[in-house]
DNA sequence: TGTACATCAGTGAACGCGCGTTCACTGATGTAC
DNA sequence: TGTACATCAGTGAACGCGCGTTCACTGATGTAC
């Protein structure tokens, strides 16, 4: 114990630290092409790394997937709910939506939200994920329900939901059309209806 | 010419009718588990064929995908718009939206709307079909922008655009989450944010 | 402090398996005379 | 109508390739004395 005080970085804090480059890396590669587009190969590679290291860090794919998709959508929370504070609170929902709904964030693919990537494969070849999505579904819903405002047309976790079933709906259709026209306009649109739902004081 | 008039199912109708069944059986296995779960050799099993065979039919898996999404796109136009003439012009949106995001929809999968199977895998492992997809969601827009009732709060095509989104968003976490109170919750949600949004006469 | 051994993170190649696609074949249907 | 040949939808096996996973190895780091 004693002899790891005074090494700069030991081989286990060394392999703490690879350990974090892999899941970064996966974390990127499954938003930018799925589940089954992440592959082993890629994610070592973009991490500088071979192959054949990846089960001294994992057990296998499906759990560096689940730890992936958790950290990222701690992440993407952390982002969106960021400096909400310094907003009205009649108006923290409709800044969520424009930060969710957002061109940027269709186009910045590797860093924002991964249920676009993932829901769909979820349902069909990796039913063993479902309970990390549903973590992160209530995670999201929760977190939206606390920054809405009163007096909203929907109860609160209700209209959360809809929202985050909105939100995923949109991104997911405009980055499947990106490039296109409607891609704009299916954001713009959601944002509208999001806006709509999501302000305050009933009707305004 | 004149062959052909008098054989019950000559060799090219046998041909055409065995194009229909590979086409329907792609169809129900492309909803089921996605593009790339959905195997040709499957397809071939399903329809009753061998392998082998698939390509006298079709040029490539890539085309088997195109025509199968359009067939499966318009047979969820037929169902979702059916009869909607007995109901009262105010309603016929909620109608279609009770149908769309309804339990019965989420389970039998098989037979309803091939987008939550399919975009998120347009994004990125086949962005040929991206066409397709514009295809569908306009003709999806269009359908219910055609039903909504006048006096709604947002545009037409706007708020369109904006239910296929909540439509899609809410049947693909719903059919991820299937077996859980969370993806009832879900698809209930997104009705009533459908609801509050297509109801005719601005406020009521 | 120096030396001899132990550990183990990371390498690189191989293994199995599943998939899309190809291809030589066959037997029923169609054509020609 | 009957017979001999042609066509071609469908078969079944093979081909390549990509992927997740395994494994013998290596060399730098850590440990013991």
């Amino acid at each position: 114990m004693s002899y790891y005080d005074h090494t700069m970085t030991s081989k286990r804090e060394q392999k703490e630290l690879t350990h974090q480059t892999i899941l970064e890396s996966a974390a990127r590669l499954v938003r930018e092409r799925g589940i089954a587009g992440a592959r082993v190969a890629d994610v070592m590679g973009r991490a500088r790394l071979t192959v054949g290291g990846f089960y001294a860090h994992f057990g296998s794919k499906a759990e560096l997937i689940d730890e992936a998709l958790r950290r990222t959508g701690a992440k993407l929370r952390d982002t969106l709910f960021a400096r909400l504070d310094e907003k009205p609170a009649a108006d923290r929902a409709l800044v969520i939506l424009k930060r969710y709904l957002s061109p940027a964030h269709r186009d910045l693919q590797t860093e924002g939200c991964p249920l676009p990537a993932v829901v769909g494969e979820i349902a069909t070849t990796a039913p063993e994920h479902g309970a990390v999505l549903r973590g992160e579904v209530e995670a999201l819903a929760a977190g939206i329900g606390t920054h809405l405002p009163a007096g909203t047309p929907l109860q609160r976790r209700q209209l959360a939901l809809a929202l985050v079933a909105l939100m995923y709906g949109g991104l997911g259709l405009a980055r499947a059309l990106r490039g296109t026209q409607l891609s704009d306009e299916v954001l713009k649109a959601c944002r509208a209806l999001g806006a709509l739902a999501a302000r305050g004081d009933g009707r305004r």
